[in-house]
DNA sequence: GGTCATCGCTTGTAGCTACAAGCGACTGGG
DNA sequence: CCCAGTCGCTTGTAGCTACAAGCGATGACC
């Protein structure tokens, strides 16, 4: 193998996109786990429910949409349960499937976090940039994107989601 | 609190990132793991030493330079050491530093394992973006990464990378 | 030169994720 | 029917990271 080795422009784009994909998780992680007792991956979760029919998703359908794998899903929605922010049944229909629900207090759980976190990803990220770059990083985003996912899975969830928005 | 909501660009290149940083280091840690044993931290201490003069280190500057908190590198060090990819001694000059130094084997390591990586960020990253895309990628980056990081930490490893280079 | 705060690093514990194995439910061919 | 194969999900184990406490070395100050 003998490929050619990065220019200096892509070296300098490839430090500061490791250090932001390193750095990023850490600070969302940490604002909802100060103020909320959540990682961003549960908040990510619950936020999914919130927005779907009935506040009520199968587990591997809630996967796809956190991006996650099932067993991870599986621990997760678990110990969410436990702390009665999401109830489990199993599917009416096809006795292999479990749905996932927001409870009440899962669904207030959202409402009183969401404001924190979007404070949060303002403050890091689009107030440092100009409307410009926001709709560069979307188009780079979403390329990157389709190497990375080549199913689509990800990307299945996105529309969906934009979908409902209308 | 009362922020103002995402607008639809917002929101679309939000979702896109956030897909991208949790999906990016999987695929790096999946191909390191496989083909060389190593995560992608692991690699990433290991091509800091690589470019260090004498291949050495104190602890905090590898600490800065790999974006790490000291105690997470002093485990993963340690494990790397059991391995023989790397050696630590005591600081001649400050006894309460360690200087951390890559072996014949972690340097043959590095070689070997830098084509394929190289490889998978092409593949991942660089291929799928234009010339154009690749600048606007490094100022939204280094944007982000200033209110991510506001002591310039990482900065300062990612400048002196720069300056090692040329 | 004694005392105290700080530095640099290590170690211990808790919590989360990945991987693999396992279990019941469903489905299609004979 | 029955049986093999697959699906959907859960559980168990190993490994890594975060946080906090701890330890020796150093430097500032008197």
């Amino acid at each position: 193998m003998e490929p050619r080795w990065l220019t200096d422009d892509e070296m300098a784009a490839w430090l500061r996109l490791v250090a932001v994909v390193e750095l990023l998780p850490g600070v969302l992680d940490g604002q909802l786990r100060r103020d909320a007792a959540l990682t961003h991956f549960d908040y990510h979760v619950l936020a999914m429910l919130s927005e779907a029919p009935q506040r009520t998703l199968r587990m591997t359908e809630l996967a796809t949409r956190t991006n996650a794998t099932l067993p991870r899903l599986s621990h997760v929605v678990r110990r969410l349960e436990e702390r009665g922010l999401v109830e489990r049944a199993p599917c009416p229909y096809d006795g292999r499937a479990t749905n996932a629900r927001l409870t009440a207090d899962g669904w207030a759980k959202v409402r009183e976090t969401a404001p924190g976190h979007l404070a949060t990803v303002r403050e890091h990220v689009f107030d440092a940039l100009t409307p410009e770059q926001v709709s560069q990083l979307e188009a780079i985003a979403g390329a990157v994107l389709e190497r990375l996912d080549p199913e689509g899975r990800v990307a299945v969830g996105i529309e969906a989601a934009a979908r409902r928005r209308g």
